[in-house]
DNA sequence: AATTCGTGGGT
DNA sequence: TACCCAAGAAT
């Protein structure tokens, strides 16, 4: 007579779980800027941005009292920069309108730019340590196959079997480690592909390794094909130094600094399309010179080619427009770009 | 409800 | 290679 299912996951959660930089405190403002930076994001990949940022940023008012641009050069590489926007913008509204008091309750947690349903929900079970259910991509994961639901776990009704199922077995006063423990275990045993159900904690409990559906599972829905845009941008050189424009406050990565350019039309030829963008964007006449090595990035959503060149200017007009910086190779530090362009930036510091 | 937003690693 | 997917949120 064994163990129940949450026992032995806390029991395996105590022995094996991961030893995390975000869960050596308690403070709610170290688990947000975690939960934030861990959003569609893997652990390996957050842990460096996360210790440079609560080193620079080691409380909300800091972070309040902070520039944008110097979040967001922190942020640089990690992707999906709105996330440091949204953290910015929300310590700000904490620290004036609140008192610096983060809120205690998933619904005003909530109403925080940036931060959603599993986000609000994994503050106040890890750092509130209140009897929530913080159900993200693991968990669905993980759940849908000790329980065997035969349901796209990101769908609305599959959504509501899993929190209904999930209620029955969290243990109260433990949803901080229920939930993590179920994360590790997502992440380190019962992965997406081949889980190693022979070292599983809960391979007894598991309903889809009994019936031997684990591989089978989750069930998705089929995904719309992909749709293919190109992308071009000119590396335009003088003197040492390199033209740069921040980016449009919408679309791919918004108010961050850039090369100009930008997306192609439909079949446009690439020479012709970032002419007409560089004409468009900096108001200014050019003759495109011979292309660089071309670089191939691939997005979660599309692909994008990146293409540089190098062009010349008709005129002095260019020093005068808002939104554009001629930077000194050795200073593009500076600036907040994407990591794309910031390491074409850096191959070009290089010589 | 369907798309968009970055990047890196695995198969 | 091409595709998948990862501690989601906003629109």
């Amino acid at each position: 007579m064994g163990r129940g299912l949450a026992a032995d996951l806390l029991g395996w959660f105590a022995q094996s779980g991961r030893d995390l930089p975000w869960r050596r405190t308690a403070d709610p403002y170290a688990i947000w800027v975690s939960e934030v930076m861990l959003q569609q994001t893997r652990v390996e990949t957050a842990v460096p941005y996360y210790e440079r940022f609560m080193e620079r940023f080691p409380d909300l008012r800091s972070l309040a009292a902070a520039s944008q641009e110097e979040v967001l050069l922190l942020w640089e590489g990690l992707g999906y920069y709105s996330r440091a926007r949204h953290l910015h913008q929300a310590a700000n509204q904490v620290v004036g309108r609140l008192g610096g008091r983060i809120p205690e309750s998933q619904d005003r947690l909530q109403e925080l730019p940036g931060v959603g349903r599993y986000t609000a929900a994994a503050i106040v079970a890890i750092a509130f340590r209140q009897d929530t259910l913080a159900l993200d991509g693991n968990l669905r994961r993980v759940l849908v196959r000790l329980f065997d639901i035969h349901l796209d776990p990101r769908s609305p009704d599959g959504e509501r079997e899993l929190e209904r199922r999930a209620a029955a077995i969290l243990p109260r006063g433990k949803a901080s480690e229920f939930n993590q423990g179920l994360m590790d275990l997502g992440a380190l045993i019962c992965t997406p592909r081949r889980p190693a159900c022979s070292v599983c904690p809960l391979a007894r409990h598991c309903l889809a390794r009994r019936r031997g559906t684990q591989e089978l599972l989750p069930v998705r829905a089929p995904r719309a094909p992909l749709p293919e845009r190109v992308a071009v941008a000119a590396v335009w050189q003088e003197n040492g130094k390199v033209l740069l424009r921040r980016n449009p406050s919408r679309g791919l990565l918004a108010g961050l600094w850039g090369f100009p350019g930008g997306l192609l039309a439909e079949g446009e030829d690439e020479r012709v399309g970032l002419r007409r963008l560089i004409e468009q964007q900096l108001e200014i006449q050019i003759r495109v010179g011979d292309p660089l090595p071309r670089l191939k990035h691939s997005y979660s959503h599309f692909r994008v080619n990146l293409q540089p060149y190098t062009c010349q200017s008709a005129g002095r007009r260019l020093r005068e427009r808002a939104g554009t910086r001629w930077v000194e190779l050795k200073g593009l530090g500076q600036l907040p770009m994407g990591k794309l362009d910031r390491q074409l930036a850096e191959r070009l510091a290089a010589g």
